[in-house]
DNA sequence: GCCGTCACG
DNA sequence: ACGTACGTGACGGCA
């Protein structure tokens, strides 16, 4: 492996390990860069000589972007770890040594100091090149322990075929970056920052003086008690009464004097939000030497097998208000290129339908009818025909809580009904789609016994909490056990897509990158002359990336920024 | 470092 | 009496 710019340590399978030092600043003799790559070059791009590491991806771009290729990835103890244990919050070297071997590794703090921690290039080679063997030879023990753990769990396929080949595809991603139009986020700043003062003033005016409106303390004091608004049916938080949106909308919707100041807080939020997270931050995160940005895909973090984004996070980018869109008409596609988005339609409720094998959705997405609408229709009793926008607009709320294992308290709160009426719509749902009645059952008691769930391909989420005491812990728990298998397959399915079109686009010598997933998304740069067999190539392999009893469905678009091919 | 809030699927 | 729809990451406030 390749430890830090600093040096490459390198295990062998006697278990000795070697530490090759670079650039190191101490006045000791070093080896050139150039005679590494040399050296090592043929060795890490020999597909024949199997690399095992710890967070391979890092490694790989830091080898990349010294020149020196990659191929033989054979195995990254980070995955191994995750796919094991997936609800771990670090998968670092120095909690898998402790875990899974139980050696208490040389701490990083102890060679570098806690306070004011000095860089690896100046510590003395000796101690250097001892820290730093100690991870290639570690990372080898674990392989071993690993691998015949994911043996044991049956994980080993998912490992091997779906995990292992998409680190090489999350290099790539990362490596390449988005484009955006720093000059268009500079003009949204500027009249982002007019409207911001001016909502500030008119609180400070409504609320007769001046304040954070950051602070929910300070928000909360004068709402409820200089101001007076009802507290009646407001949530409570640990601190006090809660200024969520949902509880400010609550206030506003009493009318009269109690209106405006709420939705102004809204306004003020919902400015602040946007200037504060994403158009101020984006073009300091551009890359200078590529002049993009370059999110992190996070590989083992989620306990459901999701892809997670960060630095920056390019999975909640805005889209839901026409101010959000507009800074995703910033994602541009590189000079002469076209954007692509590509979607799963409905990917979780067709997931749900298959895996509760419920015969009255799976005809539904069978017959390809609009599936919120066909719910109202059951629901409510009228003719798909007949369904008005709010009975569809609730339809839509119960079939995505379903997904979440919706109490009636969750429904009753978020449509605004009473909680006997969404009872009532629950009991009615599940008298429709017997399936999904019957998958809930048959979920709870089987985490009840056994602990876990898993998803159609075998990624296993354990979930301990369901054999608990407490009924409220409990259920909670059988929450998360009724979304795993639904969240998951779509994640794994969406992992497999990607693979087999990053070696399609590979194969056929295409120039089109993938360059971000959004759960159920994928974006492209794509040059214009590839644009048509491109597209039809990305809905070809993500309908078929897995088969289903129902079709899965893709909706393709291209266009010249992130927002139009939404 | 935790909390409350809010952006996304 | 209480309060709960799943999964994330980032920001500002506050101790």
């Amino acid at each position: 492996m390749i430890a830090q710019p600093v040096g490459i340590s390198i295990s062998y399978m006697e278990g000795s390990a070697v530490y090759i030092p670079v650039g190191h600043r101490t006045g000791e003799k070093q080896v050139e860069m150039e005679w590494i790559k040399d050296a090592l070059g043929p060795v890490l791009a020999d597909p024949t000589i199997r690399i095992i590491g710890q967070n391979i991806k890092y490694d790989w771009i830091v080898a990349l972007r010294h020149g020196l290729v990659l191929d033989g990835i054979h195995f990254d103890t980070m995955i191994g770890s995750y796919l094991i244990n997936p609800s771990w919050r670090q998968h670092n070297l120095d909690k898998l040594a402790l875990e899974y071997l139980r050696f208490k590794k040389i701490a990083t703090e102890q060679l570098l100091g806690k306070k004011d921690p000095t860089t690896m290039d100046l510590i003395p080679m000796e101690n250097v090149a001892e820290y730093a063997t100690e991870d290639a030879d570690i990372t080898f023990r674990l392989y071993t322990t690993l691998s015949k753990e994911l043996d044991t769990r049956n994980l080993h396929k998912l490992f091997e075929e779906i995990e292992m080949p998409l680190v090489k595809i999350l290099v790539d991603m990362q490596m390449t970056g988005i484009r955006i139009d720093t000059e268009r986020l500079k003009a949204l700043s500027e009249i982002l920052d007019q409207k911001i003062k001016e909502v500030t003033e008119e609180i400070y005016i409504m609320a007769d003086e001046e304040f954070n409106i950051n602070s929910t303390q300070q928000l909360s004091e004068i709402l409820f008690n200089k101001l007076n608004y009802p507290v009646k049916g407001i949530k409570k938080t640990k601190s006090g009464y809660s200024t969520a949106e949902g509880e400010l909308r609550k206030l506003a919707s009493q009318g009269g004097l109690f209106q405006e100041l709420p939705m102004k807080i809204l306004e003020y939020r919902g400015l602040t939000k946007l200037q504060n997270t994403y158009v101020l931050t984006l073009p300091a995160m551009e890359n200078p030497q590529t002049g993009r940005i370059h999110s992190s895909f996070n590989q083992t973090v989620t306990e459901t097998g999701r892809l997670s984004s960060s630095d920056p996070n390019l999975q909640n980018i805005p889209v839901r208000t026409e101010l959000g869109r507009e800074i995703r008409r910033a994602f541009i596609p590189s000079e002469g290129n076209i954007m692509v988005s590509a979607d799963y339609s409905q990917m979780e409720l067709r997931i749900l339908a298959h895996i509760a094998r419920d015969q009255a959705m799976l005809d539904a997405f069978r017959n390809d009818l609009d599936i919120h609408a066909a719910t109202a229709s059951k629901l409510f009793n009228v003719p798909v025909e007949n369904v008005s926008p709010e009975q569809r607009r609730r339809a839509k709320m119960v079939n995505f809580g379903i997904d979440y294992g919706m109490t009636p308290y969750g429904l009753s709160d978020r449509l605004g009904i009473s909680l006997a009426e969404a009872r009532d719509y629950i009991n009615r749902y599940l008298a429709q789609f017997s399936g999904v009645a019957r998958y809930i059952e048959d979920i709870k008691k089987h985490v009840s016994r056994e602990g876990w769930v898993e998803t159609l391909l075998g990624r296993r989420r354990p979930i301990p909490l369901a054999k608990a005491k407490s009924k409220f812990v409990r259920e909670g728990a059988f929450r998360q056990a009724i979304n795993m298998p639904i969240q998951g397959t779509s994640a794994d399915i969406i992992k497999i897509a990607m693979i087999n079109i990053f070696n399609n686009l590979a194969q056929t010598g295409l120039k089109s990158k993938m360059i971000l997933q959004v759960h159920d998304e994928l974006i492209f740069d794509v040059p214009a002359g590839e644009e048509k067999q491109v597209m039809k190539l990305i809905k070809q392999e993500m309908e078929n990336a897995w088969p289903l009893d129902i079709p899965l469905k893709v909706d393709v678009r291209s266009g010249a920024n992130w927002d139009e091919v939404h």
